[in-house]
DNA sequence: TCAAAAGTGTTGTAGGTACACCCATGG
DNA sequence: CCATGGGTGTACCTACAACACTTTTGA
């Protein structure tokens, strides 16, 4: 029995959510999008390897990128090779500059959620279901952890912030109510005391996260709207 | 690489949490404690693979068991007979008269928590760890879910309710609070009209799971204390 | 002086805790 | 009538939504 790891890496690009996807070269399911992923080695565990994968065929990585494992999928019949094993894991990364096209050579690319989510874009094997879960936890986890912040780069604004749950979710939030709750949040957020200037009116602090991992209160968020093009001002 | 599956079966006996383990009939850990579970088949989804091991094992089952995925376990030596990956799964059983002691003839018993998480009875492979696990997902989704019913039989009374929370968070609550805050969710509870008389004191109404799986607002808990020896009364 | 974004103050309300109190049964 | 457990009413407090208002910048 063949055992694979597959990754949903999720960012915000656009104020959109999208999911890294590569072009697989090989069959079956050439030519199709598909999740970076690959065999685990022999003496490897599952989330080193999944790491590796990751750097090899899209050049994302490093020890700051947020990894947890999401769920196994084991349907006898999910990859027409024969009984492939996959454990998923879910990545989210900030939206870097990051060059995006891996050492593999292969093609990776930033694909928006919801194209895959409403089957616009076809993935291989059963990775649509594999994103939904990806999705899925993403989404419950912004309520009751400060996995927000791993969407955000190193300093970040308190509207970057807002924003990612405004896309991760489809809502909009009040700016002003946010604020108040997560600088009252015990060690969301660190202020570096710096500010930055943008095009127009006045500067925004500028914070880092702090060491909480988990958010008490949670973020309360009644229902969960189908995710959608990009319309979080509804 | 072999794949197999491995069953934390969790539920309420004596007022504590316990554990169902079956003693190893074979090397290695030949008479060592461990988790139900075996291989997974060729033609065999991994959830099954769960509910038949566990039939097969300690005469446990039936559809309307609780049953989820808890998570994958891929460390490289975790089983000293080679590679094997492992599929973590969490049930949750009510304290019914069940004859535990399966049809695989091999002897299976409840064992409080505690005894496993503070290593006084050491199990075999990695399954000490998987039991953590599985007691931190139960002890979690009792916050926003109605994952307590599972620890239920068909009708139970508030107090037998409330009793799963006490005993599995070890922390006590007023009973009048709990009453109102479980009365008001939606599909939380459906009253079945009839009482239940005691030995002494009131006659305490009966209740069946109602449709709802999530709880809203949730139950909160500012924080968990370590898993004991009973004493939720602290 | 205006537009735009950041941030504060205030008010109404929902839901939580704590606890006094009443209800129904067996002995 | 008392012990025991079941269930309601109420006061107080915290946290949140809604929204008016002030601050700080670039053009």
């Amino acid at each position: 029995m063949a055992v694979t790891v597959d990754v949903v890496v999720l960012t915000i690009r656009d104020d959109e959510l999208q999911v890294l996807l590569v072009e697989r070269g090989v069959e079956p399911f050439r030519g199709r999008l598909a999740l970076p992923g690959g065999f685990i080695r022999a003496e490897e565990d599952a989330e080193p390897a999944a790491r590796r994968e990751l750097a090899e065929e899209t050049a994302l990585g490093g020890e700051s990128l947020y990894l947890e494992q999401l769920r196994t999928f084991a349907a006898p019949h999910r990859d027409p090779r024969g009984r492939v094993v996959t454990v998923a894991y879910l990545a989210i990364a900030p939206d870097l500059p990051v060059p995006v096209g891996g050492t593999d050579a292969r093609a990776a690319r930033w694909q928006p959620v919801w194209s895959v989510l409403s089957r616009d874009v076809e993935l291989a094997f059963d990775h649509a279901g594999i994103v939904e879960h990806g999705v899925d936890r993403a989404r419950s986890k912004l309520e009751y952890t400060t996995l927000a912040t791993a969407f955000c780069p190193e300093v970040f604004t308190m509207t970057e912030l807002r924003r990612v749950y405004e896309v991760v979710w489809g809502v909009s939030i009040d700016a002003r109510n946010f604020h108040r709750k997560v600088t009252n949040a015990d060690d969301f957020l660190e202020p570096t005391g710096e500010r930055r200037v943008l095009e127009t009116g006045r500067p925004a602090a500028l914070y880092r996260r702090g060491p909480a991992r988990t958010l008490f209160p949670p973020m309360l968020r009644t229902a969960f709207p189908p995710v959608l093009p990009s319309d979080p001002d509804s």
